[in-house]
DNA sequence: ATGTGTATGTTATAACATAACAGAAAGCGC
DNA sequence: GCGCTTTCTGTTATGTTATAACATACACAT
């Protein structure tokens, strides 16, 4: 059992790194867009660390092996990611994190551990969300979920 | 027809900041919190402008009435009346709304127009959520739900 | 070779948020 | 009243996140 589907479990962590990024590479090819190195980098640098990054984080990684040390190049690549579905927003914690289900685009769905950070995607249905706009006659385009609390591992004994 | 549950139809304006201040008054005389004047102003302000607005925006207005000129004292008047349940921080905009439904504390959901800005505040339940939880073992303390998209008054013609 | 589109490099600054400490005001026990 | 504690406010300084604006490079087509 290789992978568990919310995150909070031990996995084959190289081969998740790296059928993450040639999913990410195929699909540029798919679409007719560019996965430049910086980009590149920048995607790995999140698969590798597995965890939500800061823009600056991400930054000073990118700093360290002399592909760009100004803020837009970070944002940039982090942008061109997030568009692609590569990578996902947390809002919670102005973060990114690698996308858990990469090559088909989706709305995604975050439990974040306060104690570890740890960040879990889950996939869930935004169905309920879509009624109340439906109803109101809001047109979504994007969802944001997020749940912040306790994981498994940082829950006090006999709580869960 | 007074006012709408999802915030996108005109309402009466006067009376709805009426009685979100006095069920704020009422809620801390209950729980034996003080509404100061920063506190109460802050969430006036937000009341009477009924958009979402900036730790900034607010902090201007105060600073105009002489209440506060300094970062701080919009941000703690802020976060009291957000653990109060009384005005709710969006995270896609990093910025303050006043609680359409004052009175009971719940986790809101919103819907946010590109366009124009506006907000509506929702009632949904975040059960899809919660089993998602549930199933991985996580322990949710706070969730964030909102969605951007186009408002009906948004919406090119005959898309809606 | 020139134009066009896309990506990168850089400067500067905007926008959002908090740590840390000092002072004032309110409540309480005596 | 007096001293004590708690809570709230005032202020300085700084930290953190994000983008506008403009310059340069590069790739590819005509």
């Amino acid at each position: 059992m290789p992978s568990h589907p919310l995150g909070f479990a031990v996995h084959d962590h190289s081969s998740c790194v790296k059928s993450a990024l040639g999913a990410a590479l195929d699909a540029c090819a798919d679409r007719g867009v560019q996965m430049t190195p910086v980009r590149k980098r920048a995607l790995e640098i999140l698969l590798e660390n597995h965890a939500a990054m800061g823009a600056y984080d991400v930054l000073a990684r990118l700093d360290a092996e002399g592909l760009g040390s100004k803020p837009p190049v970070a944002y940039r690549a982090l942008s061109f990611l997030v568009e692609q579905g590569f990578v996902h927003r947390i809002e919670l914690l102005n973060a990114f994190i690698a996308c858990a289900h990469p090559g088909d685009k989706h709305d995604p769905a975050f439990m974040i551990c306060r104690t570890c950070g740890t960040v879990a995607e889950a996939r869930i249905s935004s169905a309920t969300l879509g009624a109340s706009a439906a109803q109101s006659g809001f047109q979504i385009e994007q969802t944001v979920i997020e749940a912040q609390g306790l994981c498994p591992a940082c829950q006090p004994e006999g709580t869960a």
